[in-house]
DNA sequence: AATCAACAGTAACAAAGGTTACAGATATCT
DNA sequence: AGATATCTGTAACCTTTGTTACTGTTGATT
């Protein structure tokens, strides 16, 4: 496990620290699909990712869904800190995108290491800078932009994280990340295939140009 | 000044942190209406808050605006930190709602007192915590709600800011809050009137019962 | 190969919200 | 009080998005 920590984080933290975390975390490997957390859920860990990707989800008590933002390899959730900082249930809900890899650091240390480490503390700073960034920029997308470009983003977004040009989804479940309906995912898929810009099949979406 | 910070900020922090704030902090008052930060400003102080109340907006490159928060009396503005940390323009949009009174704080400060001061610390995450949360919030309503419910919303955040039962405001103004047009929010609010929920009048709309 | 469930395409319609246009009401200012 | 600018009410209409319903297509399963 140090090995696959220093390969990702060793320019963020100090070799103390990096030492520390390999004694208290523990290395998990989460399939794709799999829900790592729900609504409602406690917090126990902090993730600090090692490859991969994880989903990460607003819902409303009907159960409707909204994308928020992906997590990459050597990243971590602000969400996570969030809760710790306030004793809260979770706010969001998290599914790995794919097949993941991660550390988990036990919630306690987290406050203890703000104090002791620069890097942690800038670490952490530096990762509500980003998530905070990126929620703004989803509100953005959601009270500014129309479906068809919220749409465009989305692909852009989900070809770059999984570093492929066909998306294996269903139009359903694009819908569900955009908090849409199927039948206006089609219809827009659709008018972007005319436009030459996809190629729609089923179950997978070739993605032709998106710029 | 000292004296209004200790009734303020006694709590949060301890006496050196004080004292330290009074040194280097530079005491405002600004009146209501004024905008004290834009889109693409630099960033120099980090305020915090004494009394009166702050309005947080968020601005696309159209200039279509949208309120994010208000900012009240012990707070601070966790996208001013967001901009230190990243040496970045500032991405939100400043009005001071009421007449305020604040201490304005330079950022070189910040990054010193969060090694130095565990309530600082505390102090910075808990503001993050509570803006990530409100910006989260303001995502539902847009997300997940239609306009009436976040008319209503508005309404009752607006007057529990403000102290009072009556909003001087015009359609037009809210309109913007909202990020919606005038009409419908006429629309809208001769609605509520007829449910006996308000009053319309000429630049202000008293409140019944919002409930 | 036949069957079946899931997925995608499409039309027709409904609802919410935005736009334009104009009339009337109300504060403000002189 | 009269003039003016601003604000509000309302109607008619348009666009976008969501809903319902049905058909055809595809992939998987037996």
């Amino acid at each position: 496990m140090i090995q696959e920590l220093k390969d990702n984080y060793d320019h963020l933290f100090e070799d103390d620290l990096l030492n520390e975390i390999a004694q208290v975390g523990t290395f998990k490997e989460i399939p794709a699909g799999f829900t790592m957390m729900s609504i409602g859920d406690y917090v126990r860990g902090m993730p600090l990712l090692i490859s991969g990707a994880i989903k990460v989800m607003r819902e409303d008590k009907e159960g409707d869904e909204l994308l928020l933002y992906y997590l990459e390899s050597g990243e971590t959730c602000s969400m996570t800190m969030n809760c710790c900082v306030g004793q809260t249930k979770s706010e969001i809900k998290a599914v790995a995108e794919q097949d993941t890899k991660l550390i988990m650091v036990p919630v306690q240390k987290m406050e203890e290491w703000t104090a002791k480490y620069k890097t942690w503390r800038n670490f952490v700073f530096e990762s509500y800078h980003t998530r905070l960034n990126e929620v703004l920029h989803i509100l953005d997308s959601v009270a500014f932009e129309k479906m068809d470009q919220r749409l465009l983003n989305y692909l852009k977004e989900k070809i770059r994280i999984n570093k492929t040009n066909t998306i294996h989804n269903t139009h359903q479940e694009i819908a569900y990340d955009l908090h849409s309906s199927r039948v206006v995912i089609s219809r827009l898929l659709k008018k972007l295939e005319q436009m030459g810009r996809i190629e729609l099949h089923r179950n997978h979406i070739k993605i032709i140009n998106l710029a």
